[in-house]
DNA sequence: GAACCTATTCAAAGCGCTTTCAAATCCTGT
DNA sequence: ACAGGATTTGAAAGCGCTTTGAATAGGTTC
């Protein structure tokens, strides 16, 4: 059943019809509801592509997901799609992957920005340089960045105050008389590593203490790296007293180092981890209960896909600046530090 | 920059510009030759949408991600798509992602098959009679289904052998004297978690070995049910001296148990869980290294792209029946049956 | 009653591509 | 030199929708 089909069903013209559905204000309230009505004991549903073809919007927004950067492997990826999708769907906007190998994404750029395939993309886990802003910039292609980099071009971003969060998880640890803390951090070419670096040395710094260099360590955010770092860390002499984690994932692989060296976190090591909350991973149930620096990334995905909408429909993306505050949630992985 | 720029640009005809460049026989190779070094030269890409009315291929294939159900939001997608992109980028097929909310799955395949959004969907994680087989039939929207279903309706899958995947690694365990297993299954409402369930009791009923129905349970394969049903087991008495694993989530929380109750895995307690091989999730680093019943998902998110192409391109959907073998790996958690 | 609004509808021209059908050109064999 | 076939190109008709510009009908105004 296509358009002519239903103007001519309804004595009408394609473009009355057209009109009714979608909600123009020049026709008669009672030919829409004939429309509308006809519409639904028809099923009527216009061509997805002939609207795209006619209007020049692609009603779909993009994602590159770099399949070999390890990236794209974890978990938080669906979780910020699920937080997508939640936005987007009401305005039947279509979500595209495109799936990117070898570290060509520009490539991927390019073709979606070029066959107005979308109306716009979404930049995640952004480098400290990142050349993606660029290359969007030049290609035209609307896009928001989730999380931030430097740049000379103002583009729109949303983050959480990553800095913030690991000062105040930082300046915690060091109030429970903490002085040895390691840093488990993500990759340190990403910026949020960063931001969480500079958190946790100027908290360090407010109390005159020179973080130990071999106590920062960074990595894939995975369960295994996690153990390995946190492994490390623990054989050194001393050893720190406290752990500070970039994810969950990668505290429960410190957690199983701190077993494994036949200590007890909570006790003889403290521990807090960066939580993006996701729904099968808990820190409420696990034993002990993890004490974390808390900030939805499903929300965020919500919240990103709202904002590029908004970009898309003509608003300046350099007025989109959103810099989310981070709880900290004290649980039973923190305690005093031993005493030496 | 249009085909009509192009053809115009280059003294010919769009047909032949068309021709040229989709691959048509007809066209002179020197006439080729000049109109592909002109669009690469000019940067020409065809319009999407325009080609997708025209030729009324979607180039687009669908996945309904049921945003409430816990089952998205474990690792499993990610993964997958990983896959499914390997084959489809390089034919320029997208994958349009379809979120939906409060389980009214049924309009989120309708929207996709009538406006010829996508020329056809993936099927992930269906229950034992799923409704889906036979809304997709009606709907006309090929479909390829990753896993099993009871259906009268012949229709393409491809699956691994939960089954004997099952049987197998119970029949490792009483190999090793166990006869107390428990059973950490996904939710029973999966074909693959009955195909599991029924492989367990087989190998135990080969072994004329009734199973303790206090020792099945299943849930969200997630850390933390795995944590709860291990610790309900371990707290049976006589407890269980192995676990069969559904999930690796779910058997890092079962080992959290295994810990929190006194026990050492593979001495006290075996393990076997089933791993899909995720990057950030390794087998071989766990201490004690997990042994597993193991099948690669992102391989399999591979092949499920490379049949659906096929049956959009006209390949019947009932030829299409692929089973494949799932390996057993025996690392450290599996040891002999303690003494009673 | 003529001129002028306003409200409502429609015919037709795109959107940028593919594809059918016809035409033009070039060979080949006789 | 010419019919007949193969090769190569092009004009034009869609694909199913939106949107412009024009037309019609029904008041209003002076």
């Amino acid at each position: 059943m296509k358009l002519k089909d239903l103007a001519q069903h309804l004595g009408l013209s394609q473009t009355t019809v057209s009109r009714a559905l979608n909600g123009y204000p020049e026709v008669n309230e009672e030919t829409r509801r004939r429309v509308l009505d006809a519409a639904r004991r028809h099923g009527y549903q216009p061509n997805a592509n002939a609207r795209r073809l006619a209007t020049g919007r692609a009603s779909a927004i993009g994602i590159v997901l770099p399949t070999d950067r390890n990236m794209l492997l974890d978990p938080h990826y669906m979780e910020f799609q699920a937080g997508l999708g939640e936005t987007l769907l009401r305005d039947e906007i279509d979500i595209v992957l495109s799936p990117s190998r070898g570290g060509d994404e520009t490539a991927n750029y390019q073709r979606m920005a070029v066959g107005s395939r979308v109306d716009g993309v979404i930049l995640s886990s952004p480098l400290i340089a990142d050349e993606r802003v660029r290359l969007l910039t030049e290609l035209g292609l609307p896009f928001i960045l989730h999380g931030r980099t430097e740049s000379d071009i103002p583009h729109a971003w949303i983050d959480i105050d990553n800095e913030g969060a690991f000062r105040h998880a930082t300046k915690h640890l060091l109030d429970l008389g903490h002085r040895r803390i390691g840093l488990i951090n993500g990759e340190s070419r990403f910026t949020f590593a960063r931001d969480r670096e500079i958190g946790f040395r100027s908290a360090l710094a407010a109390r005159g203490i020179t973080p130990e260099e071999d106590f920062i360590a960074g990595g894939v955010m995975s369960d295994e790296v996690g153990y390995r770092i946190a492994e490390r860390f623990l054989a050194e002499r001393p050893r720190p007293t406290a752990l500070l984690v970039s994810s969950m994932m990668m505290s429960l692989g410190a957690f199983r180092a701190i077993r494994a060296a036949g200590l007890e976190l909570g006790r003889d090591v403290s521990m807090i981890a960066h939580d993006d909350v996701f729904p099968f991973l808990n820190p409420d149930v696990m034993v002990p209960t993890m004490s974390t620096t808390r900030s939805s990334i499903r929300a965020a995905g919500k919240r990103v896909g709202e904002l590029l909408m908004e970009i898309v429909g003509g608003r300046a993306p350099e007025t989109i600046h959103e810099l989310w505050p981070v709880e900290l949630v004290i649980r039973a992985s923190t305690g005093p530090a031993p005493a030496d």
